[in-house]
DNA sequence: TTGTATGCGTTATCAC
DNA sequence: GTGATAACGCATACAA
């Protein structure tokens, strides 16, 4: 039926301790038996239980990450990088999904000890003081994507210079002549994200004396129809703003946004220039293509990985902690129109 | 430093069967007793190990998941639906990406094997003849989506039907007065899906006396860039094939299509009607949005589930078989025109 | 109702 | 270079 290590040392006519030796440490055992030994576990299909190897072994060679969303467009991104850079070294990866609800998030740390993961990649919203304890009894390399840690608590962060990357995205909608621009960013509560955009856009549009005017700033939730209902709330607004180009906090806003100007008749780029946040892979197909701040998700997922190796196998140097920022890119397409 | 059940045990002053009898058969325990221990497990944080609980009990709870890449923009919501309908019967789910390739999907088999999963749900390209073997000495039940079986080989499959899907769209084309249709169908080698859509599609085109034009079909990879080059070539022969509509065999490519068209200065829907295929997330988030054909993407992965959890429950009891048809929709959105 | 003893499949520490 | 043997953390017959 099922087939063990000791069928295949019996078969093999060795010890079961001189076939774990070929699976492990195969640089140990002479060289007839162990080709007598691979040939028995072919004849046999031998497959190694990982989760006896696990137990015995103390190492489950698997690394967990707790996602927002399974849906949220960017995620297949994030964790193909993951998933690769985990291969690559011999790791596989567990899925946890929070589902965007932060008492779930805890769960996903219990879920991924109880399965021994030897770190964990969180990408959940902020993280903040109240974690402290869990992580500390934890007692596993922890790595934040696309996010970062508030409060005491120290852990290292992959992600984009939000600031910064906003910023440039004002700067390059003034480098083609833009002053009355909008903004649609994120939720302000429990989402770091959001906030720090938003300081881009208005250290950027302070940086250019432009301003800051509240109004001509709309809060979304990052999906497609709350970047229809801002735009709409701008648009009302509109006669006294005279914006003439709006960079919304992701693509999926910035297409809800250009859904609702077209519905009222209004042409991107020529009536209203558009910018995203993101660079998801459709932002390349839609019409007129999305010009957007390209995040490395990919890269953010190898660094993160990388970084958690470091902890697993150094577990007495001191941990990472901090934010490390990965380089944005402004990916111009056609959204913007240069008023030059 | 970790926690186990029998630190829980001398700390509630029972022995490890009594805790361990508490985590699993609850009611066997007396009241108190009960409490206790359940009061030394939160006391002292205690997890229980997966992994033993699985090599002792020879059962995972999990169930693996092969799929063609992670990237492919329906998988998500597929993976959603197994996740949920697993969660919601005490199962987790190991992925497994084969990222297209064949051989890797083998290795998947092995991966999950190792991993003691009690089902997979397998949704990479055709399952034929070669596989039987592989899948005899799994000894684990497998089930099949968007995908089928082919051969003497017989695995339970949910899915759309596909044939009458896309005989569902020349319908739709021609209940709105069009004749003159074309296709852009995706790769017949190795696929069986690109093969089935066409047939619908002839079936369609037969059925209501337009008759089979093989100049009429181009055939891509599904991907976005694939439909564009199909739609450029379509387009070559546009002066005899006189096309007033196009359906492509995915939703991608039919966003290609549209933007080829937009660069030859024709109009969606005006010049020319685009249907699509998958109804992706992003479907309704074009301009125009995109007119398809919708796949219960969700419902089919949790059907796969309640399949597997049958055989995996009533192990002697004939196995499922055969191929489970799921409703599919046609989503009337912008992308077609009447010429009534 | 609770405790003892054994096994799950593998790794690892010893001897030989 | 190879073979016994004891863990790994938990579940479960069997006893009590």
């Amino acid at each position: 039926m099922k087939v063990t290590i000791r069928d295949v040392a019996t078969h093999a006519g060795v010890s079961p301790a001189t076939v774990s030796r070929v699976l492990n440490r195969p640089e140990l055992v002479d060289e007839t038996t162990k080709e007598k030994v691979r040939h028995s576990m072919k004849t046999l299909h031998f497959q190694p239980n990982a989760i006896a190897r696990g137990l015995s072994s103390q190492a489950t060679h698997t690394i967990g990450l707790v996602i927002p969303g399974i849906n949220d467009l960017f995620f297949t991104e994030l964790y193909g990088g993951i998933e690769r850079a985990s291969r690559e070294n011999g790791m596989k990866v567990l899925l946890f999904d929070s589902q965007h609800s932060r008492s779930r998030s805890l769960e996903g740390f219990a879920f991924l000890k109880q399965h021994q993961v030897e770190g964990i990649i969180f990408s959940s919203k902020v993280v903040t003081d109240d974690y402290d304890a869990l992580l500390q009894r934890l007692q596993i390399p922890v790595a934040l994507t696309l996010t970062e840690a508030r409060g005491g608590i120290s852990l290292p962060a992959y992600k984009v210079d939000e600031v910064r990357a906003e910023f440039d995205v004002v700067s390059y909608l003034v480098s083609r002549g833009h002053r009355r621009i909008g903004m649609i960013t994120g939720e302000e509560t429990d989402d770091i994200t959001g906030e720090l955009r938003l300081q881009g856009y208005r250290n950027g549009v302070i940086h250019y004396d432009i301003g800051y005017h509240p109004e001509w700033v709309e809060v979304g939730n990052y999906r497609f129809d709350s970047g229809y209902t801002a735009m709409q709330k701008l648009l009302e607004r509109q006669s006294v703003n005279q914006l003439t180009a709006v960079c919304a906090a992701s693509d999926e806003m910035a297409l809800g946004a250009m859904r609702c100007l077209y519905d009222m008749g209004l042409h991107v780029p020529d009536d209203m220039s558009i910018v995203g946040f993101d660079d998801l892979t459709m932002a390349r197909m839609t019409i007129p293509a999305l010009t957007t701040v390209a995040q490395p998700f990919a890269e953010i997922g190898a660094q993160a990985v990388h970084s958690l190796l470091g902890m697993i196998q150094h577990p007495k140097e001191p941990k990472p902690t901090g934010v490390y920022y990965l380089p944005h890119r402004m990916v111009e397409r056609e959204s913007v129109r240069s008023l030059l």
